[in-house]
Order: structure tokens, then C-alpha cells, then sequence
DNA sequence: CAGGTTCCTATACGCGTGTGTAGAGGGCAG
DNA sequence: CTGCCCTCTACACACGCGTATAGGAACCTG
């Protein structure tokens, strides 16, 4: 019953620019942009299609204000829970609130979809992971760009393909259950190595020769 | 009737038929689905639209077959591959190869554009991984199920995300270099865990009481 | 009350799309 | 040669799209 946990929308949210705004948040998340038009977006808000070109000027506007406003509010919640520091781990606890696995799945759909908001944020979490990693595991890679940028991408993987996890599961990622169910998974994979040092070297060793002589396996024609 | 002048399958790739699957093949792989039209495909296999039609029927089954090729053929190599037996990392090698790169290029933009083949093969890596797991490193997991279908996601997210990744990493990931680079990640990734026992314990418990107790910071009100 | 600005709807234009159809060219039996 | 099937092109149709414009309704600001 508490009114301002996480939920901390302004009052102005009651208006049809912000309704407008959350109905294409949820429609580009679940159909992607190209497959979300401008009078499915008015129908779900509520309003007519002209008054989004009256709020927004152009769909591509549009897109950015739901960029800037996914980015802006998933940052704000973030914070708050550092500050909050609600002990245990809180990456995993925002993570289970349903408005952020919105904003979330958002973002990750925005990313395949090749939104410059989400590609500078990609490269801000290469950035930072790279950071992280040559100042906390230098040990771990001889290229802590690549590894970050792996990493990465990695952790986006079950995000941006959820339904197919979610089908393969039986259980909404998305829903706060699943996504725990998930998130277990996925501190176990972090918590074993699934390569031994021996395997991992002899791996190494077979890259290193193939990058000397390419493709000794490999036919001699052109992909195209 | 006696002879197949056109209809056998591997002899003759130079047909119109087999120009258009493989530019659809492109085309899709790079632009989705939705991004990439009929004439789009028409123009870069050298014929009209009509023919696209004439062979195809509709863009549907065009994607159809592209999944079918590619599907098949990534299989073929690979089982060739595994025959070849050349030693080393079979995986990796096969990987680096500009064909194999396409396809699964190509495998991941439809797995992200709904295909069903793709779903498919998701479905079936999940289950296969599931199997792997359960055999080889039962002890990992308790949840078998979910740690392969999180494997499989995140084995997949370099691919889907190739772009931004090339983008992060200042090298295209699709070529034969970018692609051992990031394959030397992923070992380096696979061989150090990245959390120790103590902390995955700890993230554990946090979680299993956010279970017990749902959201102690949410709020219950629905995402939408 | 008058005037202007903002919010919102209705309707239409131009364009690109997937799809349908008519028909031309060209090997190949009969 | 005649007829036929297959390949391939040119053209048109209907539809949905983003976008544009005109005008009504409501709400401040004097």
C-alpha cells in the first residue's frame, strides 16, 4: 500500500502525451517499431492518430521520447534502489518489478531494432563493464574490450529473446516469477566455469592457429 | 520425366530460384524481415518481382524456404564438419567460416523476427543443452531446464547483437577476424566464473526470500 | 466578453507494399 | 510445324502506412 516505493510517475501522467507515450512503450516492446503503427499506438492510448503527430511531430520523434523516457526512468529507479539499499542484492530485485521488466524488455527490443538511444547505451554498459573488469578481474582476458563487449551482449541475450525462453521454460520470463526462475539460472552459470584451464588453453591454442593460417578446414568458395 | 533437368538441389545453385533465396537470405539477415521487400530482393537477385511470386508464392513461404536452406545447411557443414574431424576445436573452426557466418547471422535475425524454424531451433539447442548439462555437470544447477535455456540466450546474444557489438569492439564480428577475436571472449568468459560460491550463495537466499515474499520494495500493482 | 493558444478529431494525400493477372520467349515431345 | 509447359516480365489493383491540414472544443489571459 505504500504510494512511492518505486513507482514515483509525476502527476502529469495522467495526460494523453503520456498516455500516448507508455501505450507505444508497451506496443514498440511487444511488436517492435516497424511492426507497431501510429493508429494502433492512438487506439491503445485512447486518442486519435493525429493527436500523436501533435504531440510527438513524427513517429521517429516518438521513439526517442520513449527511448529518453525508458532510459530516464529505469536510471531514476536504479539510483533509488542504490540508495535505498535494501540489502541483498539489488540488481536482482529491481530487476523483478514489473515496471522495470517493461522498461527493460523495451530497451531490448529497442536494441535489435537499431534505436541510437539503445546503441549508446550499449556501448555506455561495454564501457563500463571494461572498466569493471580490467579494475576488479584483469586476470581473466588478454582483451578486456572484447570480453566486456561478450559479456554484454551476453547478458542482453535472454532479454532480447525472451519469448523463445520463455516458451522453452513454460514461464513468463517477464512475470516476476519467471524472472527470478531465470535469474537463478543465470547466477549458476555465472558461478561455474563451463570451460576447465586445459580446455580453455587448448581453445586459445587452436584460435591462435587458425588466425596465422585461416580456414584450414574450410572450401575455398565465397559466402555470396 | 526420366531426367531432373533443374531439380536437383546441390549441382546447380545458379538458378533464378536459388539467386532469390540466397538474396532474400542476405536481405533478411540484414534489414528483418519486415525491412526488407520482395522488390528489394528482386533487384539484388536480378529478376522481377513477379518471379519472387512465381517461385515462392508469397513472402512468407520465401522465408520459409530461407529457413529451411539455412537450417539445412548449417547442419550440413557442421556433421561434415564433425566427420572431417580435423582435430582442435571443431566448433570455433566451423564458426570462423564466412558461409557458416551468414546462416547463423541469418538464423539469429529470424529467431528475433518470430520465425517459426527458428523458434524451433531454439527449442531443440535448449533441449539438447539441457541434456548436455544434466549428463556432464549435473551439480551446476538445480534447475536444469532454465540454466540451458539461459546458455542458449546467451550463447546467442553476441550473434543477434552483432552489430552493436562490432560497433563496441571497433571490428566487425561477422568476419573471419572479428569472429576468433570474440570467440577468445567467449573462452576467457567460459573459463573464470564470475561470481564466487559465497556470493552466488548470497544472491541465492536473497532471492529465494524475494520468492517467499514477493517485491518488499514494489508495490503490487500491475505493469500496466 | 473577446482573443489567442492549446488540445484534439476528422479526413485526405502520396507512397510503398504484397499480391494478382496477362502475356511474351524458348526449349521439347508429338 | 503445332501445341504445351516452364520461366520470366510488365503492369495494375487494393490496402495500410506516415504524414499533412482544416476545423472544432476547451481553457487561460486580458
Amino acid at each position: 500500500m505504500a504510494a512511492h516505493p518505486i513507482d514515483d510517475r509525476e502527476s502529469e501522467d495522467l495526460t494523453a502525451r503520456a498516455r500516448i507515450r507508455d501505450a507505444a512503450l508497451h506496443l514498440f516492446a511487444e511488436h517492435g517499431i516497424g511492426g507497431t503503427t501510429i493508429r494502433h499506438i492512438s487506439a491503445a492510448a485512447g486518442v486519435s492518430a493525429g493527436l500523436v503527430r501533435h504531440h510527438f511531430g513524427s513517429k521517429e520523434a516518438l521513439r526517442d521520447a520513449c527511448d529518453a523516457h525508458a532510459l530516464d526512468r529505469l536510471m531514476r529507479i536504479k539510483e533509488k534502489a542504490v540508495f535505498d539499499g535494501s540489502g541483498g542484492n539489488p540488481a536482482f530485485m529491481t530487476g523483478a518489478h514489473p515496471t522495470v521488466l517493461l522498461l527493460m524488455r523495451y530497451l531490448a527490443r529497442s536494441m535489435v531494432d537499431g534505436s541510437p538511444a539503445a546503441a549508446a547505451l550499449f556501448d555506455q554498459m561495454v564501457d563500463l563493464t571494461e572498466a569493471w573488469v580490467t579494475r576488479h578481474h584483469p586476470e581473466v582476458s588478454a582483451d578486456p574490450r572484447a570480453y566486456a563487449g561478450v559479456l554484454v551482449a551476453m547478458q542482453m541475450g535472454p532479454l532480447v529473446m525472451h519469448d523463445h525462453l520463455s516458451r522453452a521454460l513454460g514461464a513468463d520470463i517477464l512475470s516476476t516469477a519467471g524472472h527470478l526462475r531465470m535469474s537463478k539460472a543465470v547466477v549458476d552459470f555465472y558461478a561455474h566455469p563451463l570451460l576447465s584451464p586445459e580446455v580453455a588453453a587448448q581453445a586459445h591454442e587452436a584460435m591462435d592457429r587458425l588466425q596465422e593460417r585461416p580456414s584450414p578446414t574450410a572450401e575455398p568458395r565465397s559466402a555470396d
